[in-house]
DNA sequence: GAGATGCTTCGATTATGATCGAAGTATGAA
DNA sequence: TTCATACTTCGATCATAATCGAAGCATCTC
């Protein structure tokens, strides 16, 4: 007798190409119309709205309503940990669904995992936040400690404001390029909106990469040294 | 133009129930047969080996041949993670096999997760020896610490051993249930081993579930207290 | 060598689910 | 109010893949 959770349910909504695409593209965290999506998906509209109503009742989708229009996002952290990790077998298997190309590497790079920043530069950060203490495991959690609290004000990122919400403020999100943490929460989320206002990163239009600028490369690794060790 | 990792093809792998039921079996981190494993997914075992074949091309299976058995183990602790994760999506959106039973309780207090110990005990392991400094994460990597090691001696596990194979001494496994980080890599198995060894706990045969003794919990409690925080 | 056991491959069957045209409902703009 | 736009639902079509009986190959045991 098979008992506990159904996880070839779960796994075959996502293992539907048309569903897939969807859900990759929402990985960038906003909030798509079903319209969108179905482009996204290559699909007309009546069959995305009918995956949609899977990946919904599924719970893999966080759904609001604007007038006519409806708008789709991924429902938590915990869905784009998995695809995350979806992606890095499937990478690590060598199924891809094109040849290498120069998109690829940028997404290792750097790359928007459910607004905040992954790739290459997004574990670089997280390394460089730990390294000088900034962040801290304490039990289980994953901690902004004092000296971290002094660093993120200084890059003028507002605490209080995202404290208030009900998003964890650090969170260890897998990266599915590097095959190790960088940061998510709504801290992860505020330094990738801070690199975007200072115009070191931009949003590459309807991909997930993330495009840093060679005066922003250059502050970015000033600011968050790789390799740098704690003093 | 899609790019990247296919994860539908690898979620589809996921998504078929009989291949789903395999993959869960072998979450216990043994090796089972073809034979083992037609029995495990309750279909024939010319439908098992053609499924096996599949999973084995999608890079998920470790296949070792002897004689005339072949054995299946899962290829890797990432496979083992995304599985983790899709229990903790199903579990989350109400997506369960059978009704809550005995054997979920059980699964959820104290269970093999790929050989090393997962569940609320598991947890509490991870959590106590974060909390009294016996492991911590420097940079990325989660690492044994000085007092870890003395800790890890007394307890009469052999990290000389442990260190010369290939799997990670320690490393965060995010645990279903739990939602919360339990310990993998060798010395996580390790220390299922050792619980094993003085019979504090047990494999229930054909399951998961692990199970404490009595005597065997009041140890595992008084070694790795619940909450105690570090002096 | 003969027979048993473990596993693979082939091919036919059939259930499933993605798909889209058509039609309908809900909302917004003129 | 009318028309346009966003989305949902229905039902027929058809491609796909899981399934198993049959047959074959590989290895083991007596």
């Amino acid at each position: 007798m098979k008992e506990g959770p159904d996880i070839a349910y779960i796994a075959s909504l996502i293992g539907d190409p048309a569903r897939a695409n969807m859900l990759t593209a929402l990985m960038s965290g906003k909030a798509l119309t079903a319209s969108e999506l179905s482009y996204e998906a290559g699909v007309t509209l009546q069959t995305a709205s009918s995956h949609l109503s899977k990946l919904d009742e599924g719970g893999l989708l966080r759904v609001r309503k604007q007038g006519r229009h409806k708008y789709f996002s991924l429902a938590n952290e915990d869905v784009a940990g998995v695809l995350e990790g979806l992606m890095g077998l499937a990478a690590g298997s060598g199924h891809l669904r094109r040849r290498i190309g120069p998109q690829d590497a940028q997404l290792r790079h750097a790359r928007v995992c459910y607004n905040h920043l992954a790739g290459d530069m997004g574990t670089q950060l997280f390394d460089s936040l730990m390294a000088q203490g900034h962040l801290a495991l304490t039990g289980d959690e994953l901690c902004l400690t004092a000296s971290g609290e002094a660093f993120v004000a200084d890059f003028e990122i507002d605490l209080t404001a995202l404290r208030r919400g009900r998003t964890p403020l650090c969170r260890e999100c897998l990266d599915w390029s590097e095959r190790r943490s960088h940061l998510a929460g709504s801290l992860g989320r505020a330094f990738l909106r801070r690199f975007e206002e200072l115009s070191w990163a931009k949003r590459e239009p309807e991909t997930r990469v993330i495009s840093f600028s060679r005066e922003g490369a250059r502050e970015f690794n000033q600011l968050f040294a790789p390799g740098r060790l704690m003093p």
